[in-house]
DNA sequence: ACCTGAACACCGTTCAAGT
DNA sequence: ACCTGAACACCGTTCAAGT
């Protein structure tokens, strides 16, 4: 018998890393919203319950999928200059999150377990350490970076407040509007919205404030 | 007849405030997740369709409450310090967004049409062109303020990765797991998580950074 | 103008039954 | 050990009908 032991629909083999990849898909293909026991399910070819035996409900499966996104971080080698090294990390950060543009809302969102995250937070402080600032400076200066990172990461995943826009004819129609209401100095900037050129300056404020600090 | 044009059940005159501040409650109560048009609509003795004759379903609905909590920011009038008037500015956001803590992540997480972020946006630019920056510099450090400001106010609100815990017995725990994972020294400062002094650290830190920078 | 009955096409999850 | 049928208690939204 060709079918002995296969499952009657020809489901692949059900595993946690199979649910957690095809979650990941659906969420590219039509955005975090879709994502939900059902929708994962048919692109197995199974039960939506049959999930159940290796994911905890849909928030497990959410986190799962997080995890697995921020575990994607290439952790760059640190090089011994503060700037540079910080700057490094934060990058490397982006890039990870925005592997999957419509799954980075959910690694900027969600609680992760500490299990995941502690390489890069214990990268991170290590070279903060080096550079000479104390265990509890260090710790404060991490939060304010990742709140920074986090906060712009959010904006450019279109999750959070933008103040501005990409798309070339909304501009010009958004920088009217600003005129109008008295911002007629900076319209032109607030009205577009360069995510990249953004999260640079971001990055480089903060990383250069961090290294005046501790040159102090 | 004592009842003529009264609703049938004793529902209040329906009005898209009293649909928001009935959001807002159910918010509060039950979390941002339990918030629907069947919730709310339930508060308010009516059906749930007849909320469509006053908001743009479910998203309009969650959205009239963020833009609401928001316009609760009660602006500080600049003093003419930098520093002092940049800090007032996010201890005033964080004050609005945190006067309805479940509905905070609301503000945080939802894009808002431009209006009512408006009067924030060219109060804090104002004070950052009047201390000598010029416009796209200005706008460049209102964003990443308003990021750094956003991420941390997200890992208040419980939506964002913590890297701390509050609660006492809790943080004896984290810190051993922290300690065996090479994180001795840091450890202790890692394991819990004052938010409010943790907001203060980074505020002063970006102010002041700010300060320098417009300074030279 | 505003509200609702009926209806549609969905959800996440439990549990007992099957193999 | 793993999968599912039946079932439960939900969703958001449309539209035609009522007042």
């Amino acid at each position: 018998m060709a079918e002995r032991g296969r499952p009657r629909k020809g489901a692949a083999r059900l595993s946690r890393e199979a649910i957690r990849a095809a979650a990941l898909t659906v969420t590219e293909d039509e955005g975090v919203a879709a994502v939900g026991m059902r929708s994962v399910a048919r692109r197995l070819g199974v039960d939506a319950k049959s999930l159940y035996h290796h994911v905890e409900g849909k928030d497990g499966l959410l986190d799962a999928v997080a995890e697995h996104v921020l575990a994607g971080i290439g952790l760059p080698e640190p090089v011994g200059v503060l700037e540079d090294d910080l700057r490094a990390f934060a990058w490397a950060f982006r890039r990870a999150a925005l592997a999957h543009p419509q799954a980075a809302t959910l690694v900027l969102t969600r609680q992760l377990p500490s299990a995941v995250a502690l390489a890069p937070v214990e990268a991170v402080l290590s070279v903060l350490r080096k550079a000479g600032a104390a265990p509890e400076e260090a710790v404060h200066l991490l939060r304010s970076l990742l709140a920074m990172v986090i906060g712009s990461l959010l904006r450019e995943a279109g999750a959070g407040p933008a103040f501005g826009v990409t798309d070339a004819e909304a501009i010009a129609r958004r920088e009217e509007e600003l005129t109008g209401a008295g911002l007629a100095e900076t319209a032109p900037f607030l009205a577009r919205c360069d995510h990249e050129a953004e999260f640079a300056f971001a990055v480089d404020f903060a990383t250069e404030a961090v290294a005046a600090r501790l040159r102090r």
